[in-house]
DNA sequence: GGACTGTATTTCGGTAGCGAAATTTTGGCA
DNA sequence: TGCCAAAATTTCGCTACCGAAATACAGTCC
């Protein structure tokens, strides 16, 4: 699409404008730039979703198989099954479930920890961090894809803002 | 933490400084306001999701019944699966799911279109659009809580920089 | 007007997620 | 030592979601 010649501040309107828009009469009350912030962020995550699980198939992966690598890896390696329901924002119940599937595949391992023994230590396997530095380029490129219409300058924005809430998000949920 | 001495604008660190942070040192080329800006906002729409969930218990309602009714209601009461489809973002064979267990609560009623045979009217029941208005001012309070840390300028601001990202999106998926 | 392409919705089979309760272990405390 | 609250993980029952195929209808082309 060529630039248009009108000088005008005003972006090009994305689907949330019509949402809000068409919300506006009903709700009287409704601000339009949370609204607008929230359905966008919701969106926006939704969509990267979708692109992470459609990109990492190309390696025998799914999302949230690779979700799970990835934060095992970005731990060194290992880590105790809380320390990912903490990090993937997960119910304890889903974390077993993914650490079952990921097990019978042989990327990651599941220990009874010798400290502690109603902990369990994860351990990532060679082929698990294999599999994971396969598919690691591609989850990346979306994002950078998008967020790359943005300038340094607000992306740093951004990022500062939504740190902003999420604060005011984790003061009274405890972390 | 009591607060240090130094003047700096930092605000202080939420939760994903320190996932960054852990993954600085493995992965060189990220990019610490995408990966921070990105993870937030995950974070963030699925902690409002269980708010709602939790909130418009109260009223009897799950998060997927309310926000369906939602949606039904800012359209005026009436419309086709496909639309319900487009804004909730789902696959087709959810919105059947969906509407399976909301007309069996009596919230809307499913009625084959006179015009063309293919479609389906959902409507709004009275039973419904009572439920979703006694839900409805539960659901956006966390959001204005939340959102409602940045000043008015600060949530134009972060509205329209996410706007500029999802036109982005936009562009490419088609919809 | 009969075959053909496209659209709207549902059905089917399978997976992942959740809440709640159970299990095992720990650390304190009498 | 023996009891007990708290913590880490798993099991269980259930629901929602998805992809793919099926069904039913509409509009078009010859």
């Amino acid at each position: 699409m060529p630039e248009h010649p009108t000088p005008q501040p005003h972006p090009p309107r994305d689907w949330t404008d019509g949402h809000v828009e068409r919300w506006l009469p009903v709700l009287a009350d409704l601000d339009p730039d949370i609204e607008g912030a929230v359905t966008r962020m919701s969106r926006l995550t939704h969509h990267l979703g979708r692109v992470r699980e459609q990109g990492v198939s190309d390696y025998g992966l799914h999302k949230h198989e690779f979700d799970t690598l990835h934060v095992l890896a970005g731990r060194g390696g290992h880590a105790a099954p809380s320390d990912l329901r903490a990090d993937l924002n997960l119910a304890p119940a889903s974390v077993t479930g993914r650490l079952e599937s990921l097990e019978r595949r042989g990327f990651v391992l599941r220990t009874p920890s010798t400290e502690d023994r109603r902990k369990v230590d994860i351990v990532l396997t060679e082929a698990g961090r294999a599999a994971w530095q396969e598919a690691l380029d591609v989850v990346g490129r979306e994002e950078r894809r998008l967020l790359g219409v943005l300038s340094e300058d607000e992306r740093r924005t951004l990022s500062g803002l939504l740190r902003k809430v999420m604060l005011a998000q984790e003061a009274t949920a405890g972390g």
